[in-house]
DNA sequence: GACCAATTGAACTATCCCGTACAATTGGAA
DNA sequence: TTCCAATTGTACGGGATAGTTCAATTGGTC
């Protein structure tokens, strides 16, 4: 008779097998951003976010705390990548018409190449901006894009290109809202008119659009 | 000695109490959309909703048949209202200009006085659109909004004062986002920029500047 | 008044789902 | 090697949650 081994072989991952925490907080992160984008915060399952990872629930809670804790860490860096975008930017270089093209054209695109963003702003407003509010990493007053306008608006205003009058705030709303409502609406509005945004054909002839609208808004 | 009644005079509501379907269905429907609009679609709670209610949650599933339908009835009593709204303008009354202009005032304050109703679509294009796909209540194509700009653009084309090229439904689109946007994305705008965009002094001017920035679009 | 279909109430269930207890393993410091 | 703190796996608990069961009540019709 043969009595069953007292440890019964408990398998390793491989060999020698060498942890890596940030390794792991990518992955749960990566994972956890496609679902919170696809499901929203409450329709999101931990579960199913453990269990697309390659680890277990219980690296979530070590390394995140809790779900909120998670969906937290996924928007900050939703918005630390597009405030590297916005850095990248160099419209000084730039005479202001060009500026201004430049900047709505760069906006449209990074908004339709990364609707998981605009998905997350959705449902952070669906929230209120509850977590943006609370977070610590996400400087809450952010007036680097503002003053990037206004710095472009008054050279524009010296050279007598554009018209007199404009907050800086207000071109950039106009712009955001060109650039996010054929993304955030683009299921509703395939359903309502039939059209759809995400088509290339469609996109292309919206961004000239929109390039074109906030140019006449500025110009003289 | 007297015996307990029979039945222990369960109470009735009222001496004498008539049904009334339409007002429990009218009742639950209100409940149900406040709660929608304030946590998703995920969020909400059907116990809540009927807790909210004069009625029991029984009631919620003998109307509604189950959550999705309950959502389902709020979403179609949302467009519905909107459409009865968009009928009520009468821009062929109106020279082009004015047309245009009075078409982006009432669609902005209608956006600015109806949050629900933007928070209900935030909420569908979250869910992909998916239930006013398989609504049998909402016809799918809506195009008398885009037909009612088509018109007008077409009178403002004969005129003269509108310039050639423009796609009623790129118009269209311009004005909703114009219009959507400040509602849809106000909470996170106000943690971003510190600012209240529901605010009186900041909504009119909002609303001037969409105004001017569409007839700056279609005009001449 | 009797009967039936529409409506309503109260308690219940099965499941889902977030979070935790506890033990085990690992890497590195001494 | 030894030991400790940082990680990680397994199994489970407790409460929330959508939806149901079953019977009772009601209003209208004959």
């Amino acid at each position: 008779m043969v009595t069953a081994p007292p440890v019964p072989a408990k398998r390793r991952k491989s060999a020698s097998w060498t942890q890596d925490p940030e390794g792991v907080r990518r992955d749960i992160l990566a994972v956890a951003r496609a679902e919170f984008v696809e499901n929203g915060l409450s329709g999101a399952r931990v579960d199913e976010i453990a269990a697309k990872t390659s680890n277990s629930k219980r690296m979530i809670y070590y390394y995140f705390g809790d779900k909120e804790g998670l969906y937290r860490a996924v928007l900050e860096e939703a918005y630390a990548r597009i405030r590297t975008f916005e850095r990248s930017l160099d419209l000084a270089a730039l005479p202001p018409r060009e500026a201004i093209a430049t900047l709505t054209g760069f906006t449209f695109d990074y908004h339709a190449d990364n609707p998981d963003f605009v998905r997350l702003v959705m449902i952070e407003n669906i929230h209120h901006a509850r977590h943006l509010a609370t977070s610590t990493k996400i400087s809450v007053l952010n007036l680097s894009a503002i003053d990037m306008i206004r710095e472009v608006y008054e050279r524009g205003l010296a050279e007598g290109v554009f018209r007199e009058g404009l907050d800086p705030i207000d071109i950039h709303l106009t712009i955001s809202a060109l650039s996010f409502y054929n993304v955030s609406n683009q299921a509703s509005i395939r359903q309502v008119f039939g059209h759809d945004m995400a088509a290339p054909a469609a996109r292309e002839r919206r961004r000239r659009s929109a390039i074109e609208t906030v140019l006449r808004m500025v110009c003289r």
